[in-house]
DNA sequence: CCACAGTGGAACATTGATGTTCCAAAATAG
DNA sequence: CTATTTTGGAACATCAATGTTCCACTGTGG
């Protein structure tokens, strides 16, 4: 109960936290007995791992955090044209699927050293969108931070968009990356 | 009390659905007595005009789809090209403020028969994207429901951003038109 | 087989939002 | 000014979520 990890520990830690990833994603709101019933355990054990509320969603923030950090660095957001890399990320990003909506639904600040969403933009964000400027992929009249609400948000509109249509989920990726190289192309 | 329309309570009906609009744009969960405050009123009048939550989530619902249907009327997405109308659809969402936060924080279905932001694509709109197809205005590779879904994320785009970076309603506004159109236009 | 970590269920106290009732004060109409 | 409408506050009952405690059950490693 200290700090050893027996193993069946991590395992349930993991798939509380998993559950309530997926249940808050789609509810915030959601009660601690859904995140324990999609998790498949008591609802005491769910306090076991997690006395609070507030503990639980401290510990998605930061599992948020990580996943989106690691999202963004296989991204290498410092290679390529600006558009190319911002395509990458949005790629990654995407994948990232529940953790989106999370970040949405509850207006989610990554405080950590993590990528933030609300904040101001970001100097390796910035430096990517300036590196566009320059190389001629990415339009002029769009300022960093507004590329990145434009990336949020049709990161967004493509998860909703996969929610509500019957659409497969490889088409929903290739109209957000499609939409997103469409955006930032400068005037011709 | 039953069904006239006495002048005061007619103004202090629209206050607390106001407050009710401002209130729940920014905090979907906020409590009923936050409203009231909001609203300049106690908590007994609130609920001797909405008995229920649930009948002044319904009201705002109406009200809503009340806005969203004029702004869509407003915009005669059936002239000129269909970018253009995009575009004026925009403008006019866009001029809707809170009323947009209510629809995505709250993942608010417009039922009526006014305009709908989930469900399949309503006719009107689907004309108004062909019709951009045919004249060269919008990007044949993207279908009509994704069209939309572009709107609503851009629209949320520039209120976040307006909302979080210090810009101009005006500026946050010119980024989304301009944005729109350009995510809109045909490769070219 | 036994010890023990891990678990789930029942019961309970606590809390905050909700909805209701009642009454006195304030605003408005006549 | 007087009668009526409209309001706000206090008090109350209800309800659902929360967090805690306790105990019995299960499985696994020894």
């Amino acid at each position: 109960m200290t700090d050893t990890v027996s193993g069946s520990r991590a395992r349930t830690r993991q798939a509380i936290l998993d559950a309530a990833t997926a249940v808050f994603a789609r509810n915030p709101g959601a009660t601690l007995g859904d995140v324990a019933v999609a998790a498949g355990v008591g609802r005491t054990t769910l306090h076991r791992y997690y006395a609070d509320r507030a503990e639980l969603v401290t510990a998605l923030h930061i599992e948020a955090g990580r996943r989106l950090e690691t999202a963004r660095l296989r991204a290498r957001i410092g290679e390529d044209t600006g558009a190319e890399a911002v395509r990458r990320l949005g790629q990654e990003y995407f994948d990232l699927g529940d953790i989106l909506s999370l970040l949405f639904n509850d207006q989610i600040t990554l405080d950590g050293g993590a990528a933030e969403k609300d904040d101001a933009c970001d100097p390796e964000f910035e430096a990517m969108v300036r590196r566009g400027y320059e190389d001629g992929s990415i339009d002029r009249s769009l300022p960093a931070d507004w590329v990145q609400s434009l990336l949020w948000a049709q990161l967004y509109a493509g998860w909703s968009y996969l929610a509500e249509r019957q659409v497969s989920r490889h088409e929903a990726l290739r109209l957000v990356l499609h939409s997103l190289m469409n955006v930032l192309r400068p005037r011709g």
